[in-house]
DNA sequence: ATACAAACGCAACATTGTTGCAAATAATTT
DNA sequence: AAATTATTTGCAACAATGTTGCGTTTGTAT
C-alpha cells in the first residue's frame, strides 16, 4: 500500500512526503469526494491547513485530482481514474451527490449526453450534477 | 420599472425596502448571474454585507433567485424566468460560463438531457454546467 | 396615527483561503 | 555516505468571506 502510494506520487512527479502520503491515502481509501476540511479533519491535526491548501493544488495541478463544484460553495476533490495525466484536463464526467448521506461520487460509467447549445455559444466542457439517493441509501 | 420591482417583491411575499429594491433591480439589469461580491460592488457602499447576504437568503427562500455551483468556488445567483415561485424547487436547467468574458447566464431554452444512472441511484435533480465562449465573445 | 413586525446596520466573531519566510525534509550530486 | 541543492513544511500574519446577536430604523397592518 505505502509502496503504492509512492508509486503514484512519483509517476505523477510529485515528491514524495508524509503530508502527501497521508492525503492520498484518504483519497484512496475513500471512494469518494473529499473536501478541504474533510480531510482536515480525517488527517487529524498532524497538518498545517496551508499544507493541505498546497498538497491539494500541488494534486489538481499534477491531474491527479479534480474539482468538483457543488451547490454549497464548498468545493470537493476526487481522485481521477486513469490520472487525466499530463493536462489539467479531463473527460466529461457525471458527479453524483447524495441528499441522504451527502456523500459525493464520480459516476466514471456514465455519460454525458450531448447539448445542444444556442447559436453562438461553444462549449469546451460540460459538467453534470446529479443531487438525489445514492445506491446504499437507497437499499 | 420602480412600480414593477416592488410589484415582484409584493408578490413574492417581500417587504419591500430600498435594499431589495436595488438589488433585484441589479438582477433585472444584467441578464446574467450575479456573485455575491458583484452584488457588494454594484450596490455601492450603501448596504451593509450582512444585508445583501440576507436578502439574497431571502431571495433565494421566496423562489425569486436560484443558485449556480461553479468551479471557482463562488456562488453566483440569476433569477427565477418564471418565478419558481412557491417551493425552492426550480425545473433543471443549463447554465453556461464563458471562459472569455467570465459571465454566467441561464440557458433557459436548452433542456437538459435525460440520464442513465447506475442500479440503485435515484435522481432528484440534475444540474448541467457548460464552459466555453458565449454568443457575444464569439463574435 | 399607532402598534406591531420585519429588516437594517453595527460590532464581534468564525471560517476559509493566501502570502512570505525561516526551518525541516526530500532529491540530487559528488 | 556526506554534502549540496531544491522543495516542502509550519508558523505568523493577513485578507476575504460568512454568521450571529442586538438595538435602532423602517415597513406593514390595524
Amino acid at each position: 500500500m505505502d509502496r503504492k502510494i509512492e508509486e503514484i506520487l512519483k509517476r505523477n512527479q510529485l515528491s514524495v512526503t508524509s503530508g502527501r502520503k497521508k492525503i492520498l491515502e484518504l483519497f484512496l481509501q475513500q471512494e469518494g469526494a473529499l473536501a478541504h476540511s474533510d480531510i482536515e479533519k480525517r488527517a487529524g491535526e498532524k497538518f498545517d491547513r496551508v499544507t493541505v491548501y498546497r498538497t491539494l493544488q500541488a494534486f489538481l495541478e499534477k491531474g491527479l485530482i479534480h474539482s468538483i463544484p457543488t451547490a454549497d460553495n464548498s468545493i470537493r476533490y476526487a481522485l481521477c481514474k486513469e490520472n487525466c495525466s499530463g493536462g489539467h484536463h479531463h473527460d466529461d464526467h457525471v458527479h453524483f451527490v447524495c441528499s441522504a448521506c451527502g456523500n459525493t461520487v464520480c459516476l466514471e460509467g456514465v455519460t454525458v449526453p450531448p447539448i445542444h447549445l444556442p447559436k453562438g455559444f461553444t462549449a469546451e466542457q460540460v459538467e453534470m450534477l446529479v443531487s438525489g439517493v445514492c445506491k446504499s441509501c437507497n437499499s
